[in-house]
DNA sequence: CGTTTTAAATTGATATATCAAATTTCAGAT
DNA sequence: ATCTGAAATTTGATATATCAATTTAAAACG
């Protein structure tokens, strides 16, 4: 017989259930502005919509009330929450808690996991010739997963996850222009030095400052979508 | 599965709706350890042991399940998530959250804002003599809520909110201590000072210092317990 | 007409029933 | 005894039915 591990269990990624994936839906929905804020989600209708029944429906709904995308009245409905300021909160959440992982990583990084983010860095910048966006695109989220297995915070990293608002089509919008590359990969490289030479402090207000400062860019592109 | 008397069934009389009861009950039982990290939760048992059908368990469990204390595995089982280690990063989300409202606050207080804290602040100088532990704990939050207001950022607000841990009894126990209560008075201080020079750098810095320091202290009590 | 009352319809909240994946049980083969 | 695999059982996921608060419509009254 072959050995124990020859064979991984599927990735219960391609059995998402029906309520997950109506919660995508409608979050998509929300941050893509076609259920606008204000708006009433009546569980009968939209379940009826979507052509399913309301149990899965109202488990995705109470998940974005907590994620504070809708807000429930008890007894009277639930209603859209979002518009630009809290598209901006979200993104303070995200540099918050983003900085937090960075000073964590500051603390925790070992000689890998450096050495994994300065060869990141060092293809990012020879992909800032090339126009191949989504190889950068892939880059910039390989390097924040460094450091966020390097902090050894699920939990703050769970969190974070929650806070994108961002769709592939912004990320692409923003990274299309050669400032905001170069920008980017000098912010980088400073973290990563930061997280390198043990500097929690550092390493936080860099990536704070680079959370916000690419934030707002993608918040001005969002807006004026 | 779980332990049979960890959860009561709940009480006749309720005012809140039974979804936001159960999530209540359920939270608090992980958070203080009577339903412990690992142990499957059964639907229908719970359900029946709460005297309650599985549909309003259900959405309060998506929602535990939003918040990270409890993980679902796709038509398996839902499993409790909660350990030291996530007990100390909730802290920490809590830090970054509550320092970044500091620092928005430090940009957007009005007079008002800051006279009301100034004031709160000799009320709790005064209170340091006296042993009425509640009453600090009451000035505690209304100054927090006085930043809160202050910063204008109700996302951050609300998901901070959602990092809190401690119990009333925690609460007490650390106030209960001198030492305890002449810093949190000094740290305050310190934290109104920043937000009423208008250095938002300073008051992130303070903030986020006084929620670590006093978050360990708390998470020694708790993990004591 | 406008205001108040009351009845009907809507709909969120909860309960129950059904479906299907996963686990367990156990007989039969080796 | 150990392994295999099919049947029975459990249980999460989904669908449907019921209940009760809220809203809307309509009627009654001034």
């Amino acid at each position: 017989m072959g050995s124990d591990n020859a064979l991984l269990p599927v990735a219960p990624v391609f059995l998402k259930s029906l309520r997950d994936h109506v919660y995508g839906l409608v979050r998509d929905a929300i941050l893509s502005g076609r259920l606008k804020s204000g708006e009433k989600l009546n569980e009968r209708h939209l379940a009826g919509q979507l052509g399913i029944s309301t149990t899965p429906l109202k488990e995705a709904l109470r998940v974005l009330e907590a994620e504070g995308l809708v807000r429930s009245e008890p007894r009277r409905g639930i209603y859209v929450t979002f518009n630009a300021g809290q598209a901006e909160e979200m993104m303070l959440a995200r540099a918050a808690l983003e900085s937090m992982i960075a000073r964590q990583a500051a603390k925790r990084a070992k000689h890998e996991d450096v050495a994994l983010m300065r060869e990141l860095i060092v293809e990012m910048r020879a992909g800032l010739e090339t126009v191949d966006v989504l190889q950068l695109i892939a880059l910039n989220e390989r390097f924040h997963n460094v450091i966020h297995e390097a902090s050894g915070c699920g939990y703050l990293r769970r969190l974070q996850g929650g806070q994108s608002i961002y769709t592939h089509t912004a990320r692409l919008s923003v990274l299309s222009e050669e400032r905001e590359r170069f920008l980017a990969v000098e912010e980088h490289e400073a973290i990563a030095n930061a997280i390198a030479d043990r500097d929690p402090d550092l390493a936080e207000r860099l990536m704070r400052d680079h959370v916000i400062r690419s934030g707002e860019k993608h918040l001005i592109r969002v807006s004026q979508a």
